[in-house]
DNA sequence: GTGAAAGCGCTAACAT
DNA sequence: ATGTTAGCGCTTTCAC
């Protein structure tokens, strides 16, 4: 060890770690020492000295041939959180969440694999709700990012999908569009209701009655999209509709391409919003209207929020921030 | 400690870990003590008693704003890398690359973070040489995805760009077209060096003589595929160029809408392939014909051809492989 | 087949 | 301001 270089023992620890009073002499001449022998202390040592692991865990779903999310929304994510946390010395530990295997969060906090935890792509369903009472009853440091649960006051981080819609529809009926539906996707997502709530809120502003009848069901795919297409036909033609939002982007896409197919182009026979601004919105012809969601500043803000209050020591106050998003208005809907 | 519930105490050791002889007596009691504590052992402690962390790094450029790879790519690469691993006990830990820091790959390895790793999107620059030659002079065990570096030797993934360049030109002269382009990338990718040998092959295979003039280069971004377009429009008016072939879907769907706006349409006026078939290939109209790479089964015969070695502490022989592409014929190079 | 004991490399009281 | 010492929770010789 650098002891030999230097003099002293524990005092390496404090020079290395900056923590209690050093002259400046030996802090100089343990810094050297190290250099010399371009000495790294053991992470692992370290982690099990102070009995943290210094990772910060991000769990997500395995996307198994890209589904529901898009694969934008996971990198820009990542890419926010990573960069965040890297500010506070942590790591990322990444965990998929397999389809059907129990969601065993707890035991990475058991196994001191990680010190707190992000969780991506969560699903309002019962093993969801019991993993997330787990660690809230252990009291472990998580937060949800683009998920929030009723009633649990668990941290989250989520973008305002309720007012991108309002702003949507607002768009549409500016732009003289009267006869609006909506395509949602699941409802175990929160972002399916908040959305749909910005969609009815909107409605009610511009006294258009809300109708039931206008609200679609899809999962978030192309395909989804792709399939309603044959549905949404006949509604175009026969004038029942005019306009669509989408609660993705893929879905919207979706509907796009089968409606081409069938002689009806957006922008023109009819208006289309999708939501997320994923890159496949400026890849369609016309281009996609969408929704950009803030999703690296989300994941930098969920990292802050999570990792701010354990590199001080200090203990952390609930959370639950709602980003905003921005319309971007592309020819898809048009007029 | 599930001592008190047992008798023993290295014991306890010995079960969890299925080392040494034990009577199935003892194991039961064990077993299930532990069951009754929810025992679960700290992975810090053990890490630290036998000196590996468990954990597989995977390091990844910092996509600034999505650039060069399709985010695609690297979520269907960390999916294959996870199940590999998560099979052989293994959990990932994210290492961002920030454009201009160093490179401190063997820095994760000191510090016991990592037992191993795997690089992703490497480029072949002096400091990701010196980088790689410092992990191979300490005998880190790490792995190239997509990236080879000639005469090193080093462990590499990657797929059979020179082949799917190839089968693109094959299938562009079969379709009739003659005057066939190729806009590549940046020759710091070994891909890109691949590609273009693919290219001059194929033309040579049919007797058609290699012209440099007819490679162009971009950045693999849409961008620089869409900027070029002002050239090609000229190359395709003038009956120069009849068909483009792109390093990147990026740079082709670029081509695609630029030349669109020019009024010339991908599959009709001329011809286009892609590579990598990211799910923009389907968003394009026309579609997009594209190379098809397996990057999930690549990020998972990396992490397996990794792992294997280390879990079952054998010592592991160097290996490069190299995946098959598949053509993916869609609309753009219709005739 | 199972205990006993040493020790992995560091941090954190406690002394000085 | 710095040295001493006792672990952190496991694995692993080495005896029995």
């Amino acid at each position: 060890m650098a002891r030999l270089a230097g003099v002293s023992e524990a005092t390496v620890s404090r020079v290395l770690n900056g923590v209690g009073p050093i002259k400046e002499q030996t802090r100089a001449r343990v810094m050297e020492a190290a250099k010399a022998l371009n000495y790294v202390p053991s992470a692992l040592a370290q982690g099990f000295a102070r009995k943290r692991s210094g990772n910060l865990g991000v769990i997500l779903p395995l996307l198994p041939k890209v589904n529901l999310f898009s694969t934008h929304y996971f990198s820009e994510l990542l890419s926010g959180i990573g960069m965040t946390a890297s500010r506070y010395g942590y790591d990322l530990l990444l965990l998929f969440r397999e389809p059907d295997e129990p969601r065993e969060y707890e035991r990475m906090f058991q196994a001191q694999k990680i010190d707190a935890c992000l969780i991506l792509g969560a699903q309002d369903v019962e093993p969801e709700r019991h993993a997330l009472a787990e660690l809230a009853a252990n009291g472990r440091q998580f937060c949800l990012v683009s998920q929030r649960f009723e009633g649990t006051g668990y941290n989250a981080v989520d973008a305002d999908h309720r007012e991108g819609v309002r702003a949507a529809v607002h768009h549409l009926l500016d732009r003289g569009f009267s006869r609006i539906w909506f395509l949602n996707g699941p409802s175990s997502y929160s972002n399916s209701a908040d959305r749909l709530q910005g969609y009815c809120e909107a409605l009610h502003e511009r006294g258009v009655p809300f109708d039931p009848e206008r609200v679609l069901l899809g999962n978030y795919s192309r395909t989804s999209g792709y399939r309603l297409s044959e549905e949404i036909e006949g509604l175009v033609r026969s004038g029942a509709a005019d306009a669509i939002v989408a609660g993705s982007d893929r879905m919207a896409i979706g509907v796009l391409q089968g409606l081409k197919e069938k002689g009806l182009l957006a922008g023109i026979d009819y208006g289309l919003v999708g939501c997320d601004d994923s890159e496949g919105a400026k890849l369609t012809d016309p281009m996609l209207t969408s929704i950009a969601v803030p999703f690296y500043e989300m994941g930098s803000q969920a990292a802050n929020q999570i990792l701010s209050p354990l590199a001080q020591g200090e203990t952390s106050s609930s959370f639950q921030l709602k980003l905003p998003v921005e319309l971007i208005v592309r020819g898809s809907s048009a007029r």
